[in-house]
DNA sequence: TATTACGTTTACGTAAACGTCAACATATTT
DNA sequence: AAATATGTTGACGTTTACGTAAACGTAATA
């Protein structure tokens, strides 16, 4: 009966297995600032909070953003800067994020397209093939 | 009166400024396989397919592909296999880049959101700072 | 003719994002 | 007590996608 956890605590490999990732990559993410787990002596005890950080992590990386880049993001997040000038600069940043999002959007659908029709083509050709098959049996 | 070029045809700087890349980019993708210029003498001659490949290539970037899954789009988009297998091999793994591409879909669609929320809760901080502003004016 | 612009190949350098050890500590199981 | 599992910190290796510089060829321009 000494340390009562309280809140749901994860280990390193707990996170490791839930998300696929190493537990390398965990501590380079900790080391770029990305993650911040507690320490119960020597051993990193992740708290919910970096589960969720390691999700939106994770999403950016799949949307192709840099380990830095993600960084800046987080910081965006919890900037609560009273200082109405870095406000003003936290909005200009969330535009230019929210540009670049719009932009990929665009790319995801044309990509989706063209794979629509190019799959559709192919797909024809296909037919073509098992057709010519019947009459040849 | 010597070679009519027929077809519009661009230069190595051509390409370079219209899409902003440098020349030793397009160099390396012409060695990843995925530009094929023709030459004319020692100088590499793009043709409209090259651009149009160019294009293709940077917005497979833009999605987070390595230039080695862009080429395996590439060669997917070109196989005119007749064999029946090749054909399926090639609907499954369309089918892969689709579902792909479907999770990126829903990671920006996520992504904007959440930048909305922030956005927004951002906006109202600073709507409150404007406020107190004009009282203690 | 000398310079400038544009192109070439070859080759080494680099930043990012890990992988892959080594060498060690701690805790639990056998 | 010995083995096993899990954790730690270095530190060097690797791949990708170029950057950068050297050394050179060719063609138009001053």
């Amino acid at each position: 009966m000494s340390k009562e956890p309280k809140f749901k605590t994860y280990t390193i490999s707990d996170l490791s297995k839930e998300f696929e990732v190493t537990p390398r990559a965990l501590r380079l993410y900790e080391e770029s600032g990305l993650l911040g787990p507690k320490r119960e002596g020597n051993k990193r005890i992740y708290l919910e909070r970096d589960r969720v950080r390691l999700r939106l992590l994770l999403r950016g990386k799949r949307l192709g953003c840099t380990l830095s880049e993600i960084k800046d993001i987080f910081d965006m997040y919890e900037t609560k800067s009273g200082e109405k000038g870095q406000i003003l600069m936290l909005l200009e940043k969330m535009d230019d994020r929210r540009k670049k999002l719009q932009i990929q959007r665009q790319d995801v659908d044309m990509a989706l397209e063209e794979i629509e029709r190019v799959y559709q083509k192919i797909r024809k050709s296909l037919d073509e093939i098992e057709a010519s098959e019947k009459i040849n049996s």
